[in-house]
DNA sequence: ACGGCCCTCGCCATTTCTGGGGAGGGAATT
DNA sequence: AATTCCCTCCCCAGAAATGGCGAGGGCCGT
């Protein structure tokens, strides 16, 4: 059992283009014997990425209605550091369940487990596992299996980092300490009049900072400065 | 081996507070055999929070300098989603080899292995392992309890968010399809024209959307809004 | 010692955002 | 059936942010 967990991290670890990642899920499908298995990254200014064994026509369909707006499974990932079980998530809307009716008439399992994963640069990825079952045996299924599902979540989402064209290494120089502190305030809510105040600077000061900052970010404006400084982990609110 | 990792993982699932993540570090220190383990972690508008075994005078000189705006660790596991082995990193600048010798003789080891974990909410958190080692014994080290250390980095990271007074789930009802619509443009640099005439509604209306999202989300700003929105996951870059 | 980046300050004109009114139709939940 | 929320539109005036110019002292790495 262990050992098979190695040899799949281990292939994991040697793929070498998405189309690996592709056969990856298969295996890992055929190992579990569930019925699906799908991993999902969204990156930011990337296009999506998704490797997954799920039948075309719901993908599509699934594209097409932007049902990543009203999946619970998605909304639930997004606020959550643990793997959510689908059965824990909120399905009382009416959106949710017509959406969940439809999914599983298009073959996806009614249970369903997705890890969370995020990385740098605001990168999001979820991993999920799928299959018809019963209350009880999933959930001894996923007890059983959590800390392989976690690993090669994991893992496959440092393959498709490394196929994606995301720089390993975030490009232009950091920001300075000052334009850190300038950013942080403005997310937290200050105006510049108000941050140039609590950081004991003039105002113009402040813009200066801020102007620095929007251009080594190669940002638009104030609000996307801010923006790309959060999502690049360079603040904290 | 393996029995040994269930129980460690175990003990830390059984955890009940922050004291029991204090103990849980200085267990896995003497099971692993080396020097030091730490956890540290970043949560947005929360005390930092940390389980360690440096001594108290190393933290102390360590916050007082505010080493991590030069420490190459922390760089780096900002920006990599891989586990970062020390030796990787660029230790070039006069005030990063200085930094290293003085945490060297504050009993911090040569080497040492640092996981970043990102949590939702742009929570940050990293769990470094660190010894006095050769080089070869060093990647001896890492390279046979890499997956062991990811997982109790995982599980570390689970309890200390659920001591933390994180909210599990964040509060008040979400943003609107629409209100996100706004947001997420505004986040991604566009102004409000340009939003507008992307979205193809007056300018008008999409004000009215990013006022409903800022009250909702209890935002200062439009700066703000999208902030909160970005770290709260409800939108992305 | 030099260049480069960081920190700090000032003024001016233009664009953009903010805050306050009001109004109607439609969809969903209760 | 009623209520609540969502989407859409319009006007106006004051507040705030932006863009561009210039300038000096300090610290760090080559």
């Amino acid at each position: 059992m262990d050992r098979k967990l190695e040899s799949l991290i281990g292939r994991l670890q040697e793929a070498s283009s998405r189309a690996d990642l592709q056969d990856a899920v298969c295996l890992l499908r055929d190992h579990y014997g569930v019925d699906h298995v799908v991993y999902h990254s969204v990156n930011q200014s990337e296009e999506p990425y998704a490797a997954l064994t799920y039948g075309p026509d719901w993908v599509e369909r699934y594209i097409e209605k932007d049902y990543a707006r009203i999946d619970p499974v998605v909304q639930g990932c997004y606020q959550r550091f643990q793997p959510v079980d689908w059965k824990q998530l909120d399905w009382s809307s009416r959106a949710a369940r017509s959406f969940l009716g439809e999914a599983i008439s298009a073959g996806v399992g009614n249970q369903g487990l997705s890890v969370p994963i995020r990385g740098p640069n605001g990168q999001f990825a979820m991993f999920t596992v799928s299959a018809r079952a019963g209350d009880d045996s999933w959930h001894r299924f996923t007890a059983g299996h959590l800390g392989d599902l976690l690993l090669i979540a994991h893992y496959m989402n440092q393959k498709a980092l490394e196929f994606g064209n995301a720089p390993e290494r975030v490009p232009g120089r950091q920001l300075s300490p000052r334009e850190v502190d300038a950013l942080s305030l403005l997310a937290n809510g200050h105006s510049r009049g108000q941050a140039s105040e609590t950081l004991g600077i003039s105002e113009h000061t402040l813009r200066v900072y801020i102007e620095a900052a929007r251009l080594k970010l190669g940002a638009q404006n104030t609000t996307h400065a801010v923006a790309l400084a959060l999502s690049h982990g360079l603040i904290i609110l």
